[in-house]
DNA sequence: GCTTGACCTTGACATCATGGGAAGGTGCAC
DNA sequence: GTGCACCTTCCCATGATGTCAAGGTCAAGC
């Protein structure tokens, strides 16, 4: 199987799969005597798992571990669990900020008259800091 | 007043303030005889409108445009808060994708025992894409 | 055999915002 | 006149991915 048909399969562009052996994530594939790359099941099978992985938004360095844990028949569901763990509290932290970006820019937004007027209440925020602070005011 | 200072007046770094400039972000600063940067009140309002931008997730793209709406007394309020607008979908956008992978890892996380045994359905997960999905199943 | 087109190879560079560090010059206080 | 904190420029790194370029390979058709 060439590095192409391994991409489609698995849903890994060719250019990753280079990149995940070249940053060691991956073995070095097997090589043609022309120099191409090939796969088999077993490799379409770590493509496959990293994908999902990345899939659920874990960094190549905690793939890393899930892919080792996953080659281990003696781990311990514990240590899968607590990079799962890990890794929703960093989610849920990005969620939260992203969370007040959003509370903070729509209230300042619904004041916002949006015409052809100049006064603005996001540039007065953004220039002076002061201001509405979009705590409860009006709703 | 040297870049330090401005920096630490402005929360933005040394390093970002010279970034700023060598992308035309901002002006070219003034310099002293032997080269030092210095920076006035109005230097440190923009850089403090920036830090103020940065802190609600727009991107230096759209910083661009508001420093140059900010500074433009003729502008219609409905400019900025077309670029608030597409920021706030941005931003829900992203909150919705890891939503969703936290919400399909807490799933998988609660049927993982944590425990010495190695069956792990977050594993199983990634490694064939089949078996639990995330769907409602028992609670 | 020869051409064509799709595929492969490596390598370099871009993104986006930021940090780190090296090597050398400057300012000020003791 | 020395030491230290600060400044300067320049280069490299991050993380995950894309793009592009120059060249090699394979298979099919003529």
């Amino acid at each position: 199987m060439n590095i192409g048909e391994a991409a489609s399969a698995s849903g890994v562009t060719a250019k990753m799969i280079r990149h995940y052996e070249s940053i060691g994530l991956i073995a070095e594939a097997g090589r043609t005597g022309s120099g191409y790359r090939t796969y088999g099941p077993k490799d379409l099978a770590t493509l496959s798992f990293i994908r999902r992985a990345r899939d659920l938004g874990f960094s190549i360095a905690q793939i890393r571990d899930l892919l080792a844990l996953w080659q281990d028949r003696d781990r311990a569901s514990a240590d899968v669990k607590r990079i799962a763990a890990g890794h929703i509290k960093e989610l849920t932290a990005k969620m939260r900020q992203l969370q007040e970006m959003v509370m903070t820019l729509q209230h300042l937004s619904s004041h916002c008259q949006g015409n052809d007027r100049p006064d603005c209440p996001i540039l007065e925020r953004l220039a002076s800091g002061t201001g509405d602070d979009g705590g409860a005011c009006c709703e």
